[in-house]
DNA sequence: AGCTATAGTGTGATGTTATAACATATACAA
DNA sequence: TTGTATATGTTATAACATCACACTATAGCT
């Protein structure tokens, strides 16, 4: 497994970060048989803008930007889908989106645990994947007799790059 | 330093807790010499009430049963003093508060850190400290050049009396 | 093609959580 | 007492999320 990618840079050339996220959603869905729809595929596309998590409403307003006529309900149908598909994450600390950095296709599971790190400053969020932490979650939960269904972890602070100015 | 305490049993008197909180906030804000008003009172003495945590609307609803006109505004506020004074924290998966489970009084230290299991059975949140899983993520947050200001970590399952059942 | 079951979407209202803005009151110290 | 900072009251509104029900499109079957 190749080993956590660093925080993302402020100049790095996005297109790719989004069009690779877009194509490898389009295979998990067939793999899947769940279908990516229109409005499905437009609010994956939104999120993937940028790595700085939005909000609902946000989403709405772009979708709506043309004078479209698009409800909430149905912003957050397509987000609840592409959360259980595990193509999207939900920031509880911020009510917001992101997309998923850790597309796999050849993994047949959908929506997986993750860590966050979310920069005050640019408002960029970074999944983290970091198996130490995990494990010490997972003893930390078990030497108490809990038995865990889904974790939240989200840390804010100065993202490196930020930190550099 | 205490090891960490069990998750709360359902049977345990839990006026002890409440009482003993109360007691400990009076003496904190006395040390810190900022004022426990009568609203931060009954909201605190409101979160204490169980170990559930519950929701700004939930207080405001209880504040005002006898007929009462506190408007949302007033719950926030104090609910704001409470956590500026580590007196409450607030679940951001739940969007609730509960009672500060490490009060101490000697500390001069307001909000601190701090991770919670939450039953999903019985609602029940507890808080834990765990020094291994604080420095898995103190660490995992460093290897990556991240500076923290703030950690949010809450994870979801069935307590072991649930669990018992 | 036509039928049917299921999944997806449209629409309007409503529910829930949180804050803005400004007026008034209270505590405390000089 | 009188000023000043802190706390509260009040009204309105922002921001986030879901319900309920009607309608439409799709895929699978005959
Ligand atoms: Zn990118
Ligand atoms: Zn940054
Ligand atoms: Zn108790
Ligand atoms: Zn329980």
């Amino acid at each position: 497994m190749a080993k956590s990618a660093s925080f993302p840079k402020p100049d790095h050339d996005h297109s790719r970060c989004s069009a690779s996220a877009l194509r490898k959603a389009e295979t998990i869905c067939a793999a899947r048989k769940v279908r990516l729809t229109d409005i499905r595929r437009d609010v994956l596309e939104i999120v993937w803008k940028s790595h700085v998590p939005v909000g609902a409403y946000d989403i709405l307003a772009q979708l709506n930007a043309d004078g479209g006529r698009t409800a909430p309900m149905a912003v957050y149908r397509a987000l609840e889908f592409l959360m259980e598909n595990g193509l999207v994450h939900r920031l509880a600390s911020l009510n917001a989106f992101i997309g998923c950095a850790h597309l796999n296709a050849e993994s047949g599971e959908g929506h997986h645990a993750a860590q966050f790190l979310i920069c005050r400053a640019c408002g960029t969020a970074a999944e983290l994947e970091s198996a130490p932490l995990t494990r010490a979650l997972t003893q930390a939960v078990a030497e108490r007799g809990f038995t865990i269904d889904s974790q939240i972890v989200e840390i804010s602070g100065l993202c490196p790059h930020c930190a550099a100015l």
